[in-house]
DNA sequence: GGGTCAAAGGTCAGTAATGGTCAAGAGCCC
DNA sequence: GGGCTCTTGACCATTACTGACCTTTGACCC
């Protein structure tokens, strides 16, 4: 496992006690071996908006990182994502939203590796570029309109 | 024996440990004195889905290729639709393999759901005729695929 | 209050480590 | 010879890590 993989690993279980988890960068960095800049590349690459994550900072004497789960409604949510998915959507996008439904208890794991099948460049190779990601819009909306009815 | 069939036997034997195998594509590659991208060539044409395998990967630091083979059982009866899809199917047809598929309990109805919506001409309704039929019986192949190994 | 300084955290660009794609050529079998 | 499968290499994309430099905040002092 490399170092990104282990330190998001311990945030994420930081996050498990109550869904919130307040960290000293530099304390941290030190306890990996690692220059500090790790810690926020491993916060922009995994604990982002779209992956479910709120992440406020302060800096200064006595700063921290805070990181914490947002929970949202189920309906609320998928009309959110099906309302900002936009005419065109690529396929690591689609897999983020995946993830962050997953993730918030939305759809469960047997959906989502439905929908990331349905929804996968591989699925959609003959396209191209342009209408494979015209397409995908509109097949994950079908399928988020599916799950919400169900 | 050639080298493709070596790298393909090789990756064989790690498979029959636990139906999955992670390895390193440049460390292989090494192993067997060929270009890294002679590891990309074995793996896409003897570890196809349609030979019952998954293929996941990761670039970057620490990525890996990861093969695993799909389980069998009801797996097999998935498998024999895949394999008489061909490269084309109609919405009708594939909603029939669906409602049959639901009815032998391959599949709950939550599933045939999601994946009539990711099937349906609704969701295809960019693409011509030909290319949404071609593309449709991709898609469908990928999401039995997908259910065959959940 | 305002200045100064030390203690955080933030950004960004560069480098390294992987894997992916594609087209061209080499071999092999009919 | 024609058409496969196999090999190779050049070039591309993604992910991980590092370090130099920047910004913000709080404490202390006057």
């Amino acid at each position: 496992m490399n170092l990104s993989a282990a330190i998001a690993k311990m945030i994420l279980e930081g996050l498990e006690i109550d869904g919130q988890i307040e960290l000293q960068r530099n304390e941290l960095a030190q306890q990996f071996g690692c220059v500090p800049s790790q810690i926020n590349y491993v916060i922009s690459s995994r604990f982002t908006p779209e992956q479910g994550y709120m992440v406020e900072s302060r800096r200064g004497g006595g700063g921290f990182i805070r990181i914490s789960r947002v929970k949202l409604g189920k309906g609320a949510l998928l009309m959110h994502v099906i309302n900002n998915i936009g005419q065109s959507l690529d396929e690591k996008t689609c897999r983020a939203h995946l993830l962050n439904l997953k993730h918030q208890s939305i759809i469960d794991k047997n959906s989502a590796d439905l929908m990331l099948a349905a929804t996968s460049d591989k699925a959609l190779k003959l396209l191209s570029d342009h209408t494979r990601e015209e397409t995908r819009a509109i097949i994950f909306k079908n399928l988020l309109l599916a799950v919400s009815k169900a």
